[in-house]
DNA sequence: AAAATATTTAACTTTCTGGTTAAATTTCTC
DNA sequence: GAGAAATTTAACCAGAAAGTTAAATATTTT
């Protein structure tokens, strides 16, 4: 956990994508999977390093594995960013 | 340039850290060297992929080469933040 | 113009990353 | 309980990243 797992997290263009396409809601990691031309099981890699950096969270439901977003970590990194451009306000 | 090289920038711990120490002002290469353990090459390294994404600016003067944040290339940054956060302010 | 200083560039090594395919795991359905 | 479906885990590979030392470059000083 901490900023360094976030940004590491943050630094590829699939993760931010997927983030991206969980923005609208919860789905299926297969959802997820259709939405690219990798393997599911390079897009699985993707999605346990945002779980890891708790960007989003997993739950099963029957045989699915549901992934949601978890936003809320993403407010270390705009203190970080603020508090680089001069802490002027929040 | 975007994006990504922004973040990918941003992902590593050493460039945060040379983003930091330049948030108090403008300072030449061998200032920032000395603040780590690494050789001066690597951190040349790291500058010159700071400076390639934009995040820092530098001119020479004299025979020194002083770096200088550039902060508002994490503008972008926190656009992609808050739209994923759901646009509820700016 | 030679020496000293500040920094970058080159060549190289090691470790990390992101992808692949194949096998394992979990749950549902027949 | 066997088979199908959804997903993860394992083993592997190629290319990128981050460090090292040594050589090159640019500038000032003597």
């Amino acid at each position: 956990m901490g900023l360094q797992s976030t940004m590491k997290a943050l630094s590829d263009p699939t993760r931010r994508e997927i983030l991206n396409l969980l923005k609208k809601g919860p789905m299926p990691a297969g959802d997820l999977v259709s939405h690219f031309t990798m393997s599911g099981a390079a897009v699985s890699k993707h999605l346990s390093i945002l779980k890891e950096a708790n960007l989003v969270r997993d739950r099963r439901e029957g045989r699915f594995i549901i992934y949601e977003l978890n936003a809320s970590v993403l407010e270390e990194v705009l203190l970080w960013i603020r508090d680089l451009k001069g802490e002027k306000d929040s």
